[in-house]
Order: structure tokens, then sequence, then C-alpha cells
DNA sequence: GAAAATTATGAGGACGGTTTTAATCATCGA
DNA sequence: TCGATGATTAAAACCGTCCTCATAATTTTC
């Protein structure tokens, strides 16, 4: 008998893993919550857990460090992470933050329990479409998210991603508007665009640590 | 024996909906469409069809002109949004646009059931969190998302939150720089705010139309 | 000790946002 | 049908913010 935690703060998620994974075995058991801290109350409190799902963008999460802090307390338990959003920096950031897996929630059925059944033998699944990149073969190298960005810039740039003008960003990191030009300077010509509402929608949907 | 229609992107979502409805009544069957076109189509062909389900931000929809054609199409079938996003503002413009139902994805099974049978007998249902604006008894009336914004405010809105500079905005849309200065002042007034980069993050997780 | 990161400034140009004014068009109620 | 009202387009003037570039001092890191 094995043991999964499904974390997601959305009832028909939750229950549609159930469902799909009862269907595929009857040897698993359910643990959910639906907010990180319930679920890091239930990781504390369980010590007989085989996988964890969760969802990015919980509620009370800063995303990619819940992966970590998870991983910190339980770092034996397979973590997958079931999300909508499937871009490639997403997968990676994902992985290179100690997760085991990634399933888009649009996966299928059967590519669902298969990845599921991996993980549970303590393999690691990734969607095809983090391998093939949609269109042209690897032109980037150069413009990912958040890496490559120094500790600083990457202050800098959470703050210019939640709306705050240099302006702004220089008061709260108690930095003159100068160096806060700078910095943006530098992020915007990183990402190789010259503006920041580019820079924004491209990197909106990441949510950021 | 009712039939409901399911049209969703994501297959959890729809085995969820398809479970847990089941587990409440074994008078119903399913259909399942994860575009708005495959559910169209499914709407042309089949006469026999109780209740429609269905996602906001469908991969090929207007998401509000969805709702729209379909109640053209055949007013006579209860339809239900199921949707993540339940702003009042969305929720008010779902209704608005022909909708008679609107059930987040976060409500738990049993308000899901009851709202799904009171739909199957021509009544509406709304979350409380509609009617009890969650704290201040409305200080809004005014810094709403998509609604009051004209057609053509819209247009540029969209435009602007996917990046677009005033000057591509104005190419795009085959108008003056000037004009779009114009509309955008208009917008950010009515946003109560004086900075493209904080509307677009206010708005940007709402995938508008 | 060299290389990279952080802080900072100033100059200059591009862009963003407001305000005012105004012409045209559509719609709707009286 | 007329008149009011609001939507749309546009321009100009004005100022603030954004962004780049060059330069440089200081600190951190390896």
């Amino acid at each position: 008998m094995r043991t999964v935690l499904i974390i997601d703060d959305h009832h028909l998620i939750r229950t549609g893993i159930k469902n799909l994974l009862n269907s595929f075995s009857q040897e698993l058991t359910f643990l959910e919550a639906s907010t990180l801290s319930q679920g890091m109350d239930i990781l504390a409190r369980e010590s007989k857990i085989d996988l964890l799902l969760m969802d990015l963008m919980l509620p009370d999460a800063d995303d990619f460090e819940g992966i970590k802090s998870i991983k910190k307390l339980r770092p034996e338990i397979a973590l997958a992470v079931v999300s909508a959003h499937e871009t490639r920096d997403i997968i990676r950031n994902v992985i290179e933050n100690g997760a085991d897996g990634f399933i888009p929630k649009t996966a299928d059925a059967e590519v669902f329990k298969s990845a599921v059944a991996l993980m549970l033998e303590g393999e690691v699944y990734l969607p095809r479409s983090y391998y093939q990149p949609s269109d042209e073969p690897e032109i980037e190298t150069a413009s990912n998210p958040i890496d490559n960005l120094t500790k600083r810039q990457l202050d800098v740039f959470k703050l210019m991603c939640i709306g705050y003008s240099n302006k702004e960003i220089g008061q709260q990191l108690e930095l003159s508007e100068s160096t806060i030009k700078t910095h943006i300077s530098a992020i915007l010509r990183h990402y190789r665009t010259n503006s920041r509402a580019k820079a924004i929608v491209q990197f909106q949907q990441l949510h950021l640590p």
C-alpha cells in the first residue's frame, strides 16, 4: 500500500487525481491539503508518504521555495509538480529546486498514470515538451528566467515584476534610483528586451521566489 | 437520464467533475470537449443536452464571447461556468453574458453537487462570495477589471497587457500613438493607478478575452 | 591578485502619462 | 426626429519616468 499526498487548492483537481489514480491501482491511499502549510503539517506528522503531488501557485506558497522547503523536510519523498504552466523555464526551475517530476494538468489519463507509476519507483518523469522545444532548436542559451541573474539583480527584478517603479524599488532596497537603473538595464539586456513591461509579461507567470 | 457536456482543456478537471457527479447520481451521462470549437460541434450535433459545464480561459475561446455564442446556439441548455477565478467582477460578467450559474473550482463536493442539482432543475447558482463581498461593503464601484472599459479601451488594454508599447499598439490597431495615449490614460484612471506596469501586474492573471 | 558584483553619478534621448481641446460618429430617449 | 450623451480619434504641450552609456570607486568572491 502506497500513500500519496496531494497539495492543491482546487477540490476538483484533488478528487480528479484521486479518481484517476484509483482506477489504475487499488494499492493507493490519499492524503489531501489545500495549502502549503497544511501540506507541511501533514508531512511533519505522517511518516509513511511515498509520493507528493503538488500544484504550483498555492495560495500561501512561494512556489519554488515551497518545493525547496518540502525537500528539505522530507528529501526521501518523491515530489512531482502538477501544473497548468508548462514552459521549459518553469519545468527547469521546478527540477532545479528539487522536484522529481513534472506532470502537466493537460496530460491525458494514460500519461498521468504512467508518470505516477514511474515516480513511485523512484524514477523521474518530465513531459515530452521539455525535451522537444516547440519550434526552434535552442536559440536561447542566455535568455533564461531567474538564473544567470545576480543576487541583487534578482532582488530588483522581483520588485519590478510586482509593478514597482525604479523609485519605489530604490526606497524598498534602500538604494539610490541610479543604482536601480543600472540593475534594470543589466536585467533587460540579459533578457534581450528594452522595456520593463515586456520583461514583466514574459516572466510574470513564473511567480518568482 | 440527463446529459451533461463538460468543456475544459484539463483532463483532470473533466474526470474530476464526472466522478464527483457520478457519486451523486447514476442518472447522468457525460459528453466531453477540451476546446470551445469541439464543444460547439457537439452542441450542434447532440440534441439532448441538459447541462453544460465550461471553463473560462479555453485555449481557443474569447471567454465571455464563448458563453454568448453557446447561448445563441442553444439558449435552452443550462450553462454553468466552472472557474478558478471567482472575483465578483468575473462572476458578474459571466452572468451578464448569459450563463445560468458559476461554480468555483475550489467549491467542495457537497456544494458542487447541490449547485449542479439546482441547475438541472433550471435554477441559478452563484457562490456565496458573490453575494457577500469579502471585506468591505462595496468600496469599489469603479475599479473593476474588464467591465466599464469601452470596446476600444479593451483592445488597447489587451495589447498593453502582453507588453506592447504605445507605438506598437498604435501600429497593431492602425491608430496614432496620440490616440493610444488617450486610451491608456483613460484605462489607468479607471484602475486608479498611473503606471502601466502596475496595471499589467494587477490584471495579468485574468487571462483576458 | 584578478574578476565579478555592487553601488553610484551624469548626460541624453526615448517613452510614458496628463491635460486640454476638438472633430466625428453612434445611440438612445424624449 | 432632435438633441444629448458617450465613444472614438487626434494633436500639442508638458513633465516625469525609463533606459542606455560611460565612468568609477568599493566590496566580494575565487
